[in-house]
DNA sequence: TATTATATGATACACTTGTCTTACGGGAAA
DNA sequence: TTTCCCGTAAGACAAGTGTATCATATAATA
């Protein structure tokens, strides 16, 4: 590699890193793994991230804009609340192989930091922080359920799974 | 140490990690530490423990009694509803200090994978796994919120959080 | 063109990690 | 007591980590 933009350098070791999780188990890739596979030296890596968490959490950062939320989903309604749930859960399920290699290498998590940063931002932007913790109540049901989703392929269809949720909250109304 | 039990060792290194987080980062930790810390060889933690987050996998599996949930709290109606929140986040606040550490070490989605499993063994022994995702739904909305709350030292009463809870669920009703 | 700033690869270093081997010593049973 | 089992400490080891330094090469600017 001769003098990339940044970007281009980062972008190149996220992808390295998601490909070597194809084939590798997350705690067995090293740096020196990922910067060969980048076609980088390991100091240029250690200049870009200081972990390798730090690779996944630039990708939803800066590169994961196929889950951005270009609509604002505030449930006012049932029928709101199925909207964002179809959303959301859609571009989930495009993706569900990337998330399979987060999950199996525990790095979930960062996905409910990206689910909390984009739901606070929409509820926000529409009621200015009336309800500061709405944002992350929505945001951790819809990314727990998604992770049990996970485990049979996210076969169950979307809408079903809109109404089981709504089921789940609204006991028996 | 000369000779202790199997579950006195492993309870000495909990209590030597959390020892240690209170006053140094969690990443700067070596495993070194925490051996000597527990008056344990390092060859001893590596027996009981693969990684540091085992240790604190093993707290949250089996010796976290006071999280427990000794009631069910399905929630079949609101007030059903503010009994479990009440239970819940009156243990989390409890042990507050503790989970700070926690959540400094980005080590919270243990708490979540405990509330996960405790949240399904309770519904499902109301209802044989009616609805599977029913569990994870309020596992994960209840620790997420209880993250935020922790934000603020978990200032707001634990009431007002079960009210503005429900109201962002139950938009307008 | 000459100069400056910066991104890079290469290398070195001390420290940590995970695994392995060896020897010690307490506990249980003959 | 003697024997054996097994948890333990201690140390060795290769590999990986995080940091630092240095020389080089490219891009932008004067």
């Amino acid at each position: 590699m001769e003098y990339a933009p940044e970007e281009y350098t980062r972008h190149y070791i996220v992808q390295a890193l998601f490909k070597l999780m194809e084939e590798y188990e997350y705690e067995k890739i090293s740096v020196t793994d990922i910067a060969a596979k980048a076609g980088v030296g390991r100091a240029t890596f250690y200049r870009y991230f200081k972990r390798k968490e730090d690779v996944i959490e630039f990708y939803f950062n800066h590169s994961a804009r196929e889950f951005m939320f270009e609509q604002r989903y505030y449930p006012r309604c049932k029928a709101d609340y199925t909207d964002m749930v179809r959303s959301v859960f859609g571009k989930f399920r495009q993706n569900k192989e990337r998330f399979k290699l987060l999950k199996r290498a525990h790095l979930e998590y960062l996905y409910l930091g990206f689910l909390n940063r984009n739901f606070a931002a929409m509820f926000n932007e529409e009621f200015a922080g009336a309800n500061a913790y709405a944002p992350y109540l929505y945001a951790g049901m819809v990314f727990n359920v998604s992770m049990l989703w996970l485990e049979n392929d996210c076969a169950d269809s979307i809408d079903g799974l809109a109404e089981t949720m709504i089921n789940a909250i609204y006991f028996g109304q």
